[in-house]
DNA sequence: ATGCGTGCAAACGATTTGCAGAGAA
DNA sequence: TTCTCTGCAAATCGTTTGCACGCAT
């Protein structure tokens, strides 16, 4: 289980800044080379420690990437549905109509629905580009 | 990149018993434990070769839960939406309505969307009991 | 002064890969 | 025979944890 509770602390401050700076997801590794090339030294567990506690107390979104996780600020309690380019791993989001068909069925099969996640997987404008020769 | 081509071999086919006699999702180790199980000494490398093999012909579908994947034999080619037990692992497949948006959305933003998945989080009926207390 | 939060390194679990040998074609 | 497939073990990768210390409260 993570600590990591509500005392204010320098590394807290930091890992929270690039969340909010960085427009998009990251990972916990990008989020972590990113404070190292600020100058800012904390270590990796920390950050993993910081952002499990955030998404547990849902500050911010995770959304799995490969076999991997990344997280970003949350914009709002909203649901999070993405766009995820398989090429550059860039997310967008997305909004989906009528999400109301999702409890209903999963109250008919006797699930109690916590969460849920769309992701579309493909390749962006960019990548899409980038690949064509 | 997965060589694992055409040729027809034991482990390839024990693999594939294994896939269609279960119902529903296997991770990688839980196919390998079964396989032992069955007295198949089948290497775990080797199931992970054919797997992933699998995943990318379609041939089964790949679903993340936690930190790893599951498995499962395709149905058809239809699409596949989820609901995920958290605690037991147990997932259900159900359908959903309209899907077009998806991908007219992806179309606005450039993205070629190549597949994509819906998965509902929560707890089953099963395990909702069981932690009642 | 009290402990929570941190860094470091070791532990971990899932998956992948290198390599030499085995067995389909 | 040929060349793919396999097993094993070691290597990765991302993430988590144990422990002693430092710092926020």
């Amino acid at each position: 289980m993570s600590q990591t509770g509500r005392r204010q602390t320098f590394q807290k401050t930091v890992i929270l800044r690039v969340l909010n700076e960085v427009d998009g997801f990251i990972s916990a590794q990008d989020l972590h080379r990113r404070l190292e090339a600020a100058g800012d030294h904390v270590g990796l567990a920390t950050v993993y420690r910081h952002l499990n506690a955030l998404a547990e107390l849902g500050e911010v979104d995770a959304v799995p990437l490969g076999q991997s996780q990344v997280f970003r600020a949350c914009r709002g309690p909203e649901h999070h549905h993405h766009l995820v380019c398989e090429d550059c791993g860039r997310v967008e989001e997305v909004e989906a109509p009528d999400e109301g068909w999702l409890s209903r069925v999963a109250g008919e099969r006797g699930f109690t629905l916590q969460r849920h996640l769309l992701e579309g997987y493909g390749r962006c404008g960019q990548c899409a580009t980038r690949r064509e020769h």
